[in-house]
DNA sequence: GTGGTCTAGACCACC
DNA sequence: GTGGTCTAGACCACA
């Protein structure tokens, strides 16, 4: 796994972290039960304090995305999120609606917004709950 | 214009009035010209300190949404985005993947996502440049 | 690197502090990944608000000048400008206009502006995109 | 005479009107002794408060680039400005210092700058002092 | 220790 | 009356 850390970007380092970890298991690069590395691992590979890793797994286990267990290291949970269908709906579309107003406000054409959408769901792995 | 805001919300005050602002504009209840609050009356409403409204009329101005006048008021600006065509793919795809990422994360269907899109897309004016 | 604000000038203190820094990476004092002076550092010298100096930054890292990592400092942006080339020669092209206008107001020769303007140019570093 | 008046421009609008009387002259438009209009007149024409224009003809009379004799109206003085050499060169220096920063740091390429600038000049009328 | 957010309040420029 | 500038100071998030 090759994680590309951007320190000047928006978004703290923790947040990139659980980002393309989520992303890498979207791409189905990483598989359920599938070993992440370490925080020592990562900490050392990224060149980062490895408090910004732990914090970066916690919020991951909270939202049951990665299980650790303790002394084998941190896995990619097989169980699906404990959120309700609602809550979910309201998580996605929230940020659906974020995207469809920023492409509004910068004049972008409803198709082409609409084909750019298709083409990045092309590239992740969708399986129902 | 109702806004609510919500202090205990991940985003910063100032983000939300941005985000609900360029909201009510991609929805079409406030067109080109139309007059916003002024920061004083809006920062009365939403008993909140004028500094911060200034702040995020501030960044919709940067942005080109918005035109101030001083001595008459903050206005819905006209012309569209000086942001290149590559800038603006930039910032739509990375929004647009953030969400598909977390509908796979959910686990929720692709035709699902697709579905909710659609009607998102649906609510909002798009014009092209 | 030395400022020198001038706190009775037409021009607010916060864009004396932009307009230093630009100057100071155009004349290739300030080169990309250097670190400028944090927000406190300039803030005590030049006995400064340190929010005015985190204005400035704002305003050097929004026009993609700079970059900010939270806890580490500010930099030197790598990275050109977003903006579309009409957006660029209507910036420039209005400064050149206003010299130039000056310069005749005040009965200039063409030829003399022109051999100014040429010094000026000689002493900026220029890169293209 | 036609004055496009921006109300959205990042400069006031006395100065708008300042820079283009200034720009009417140097264009050869308005020559010494011409009448340019009252402030009434110019008031109703583009619909804005006679002060802001009373302003406006107070600093360029300021300036020496306008006499106003009273009952006859305001005119384009004949004399140069009283400036010294100095003076005169520290202002339009300024201004194309500022000018090239701005060049410098859209990474617009020196030649490209020169050309410009030279198309500019080619536009108005240099009379030497 | 870094910058970011928000508040409170004074003063100013513009119209 | 409009927004803009600047100050002073508290508190927080990040690394």
């Amino acid at each position: 796994m090759y994680f590309a850390i951007n320190s000047a970007s928006e978004f703290p380092v923790y947040q990139q972290i659980v980002d393309q970890i989520k992303r890498e298991i979207a791409l189905g690069r990483l598989s359920c039960t599938d070993k992440i590395p370490t925080v020592r691992e990562l900490a050392a590979q990224l060149i980062i304090n490895p408090n910004t890793i732990a914090k970066a797994y916690r919020i991951l286990e909270q939202q049951g995305i990665v299980v650790t267990r303790v002394g084998s290291g941190t896995f990619v949970s097989e169980a699906g999120s404990s959120l309700s269908q609602d809550a979910r709906k309201t998580l996605v579309c929230g940020k659906l609606e974020l995207a469809a107003v920023e492409a509004a406000t910068l004049r972008i054409s409803k198709t082409t917004v609409s084909e750019w959408f298709e083409t990045i769901l092309g590239k992740f792995m969708f399986r129902e709950a």
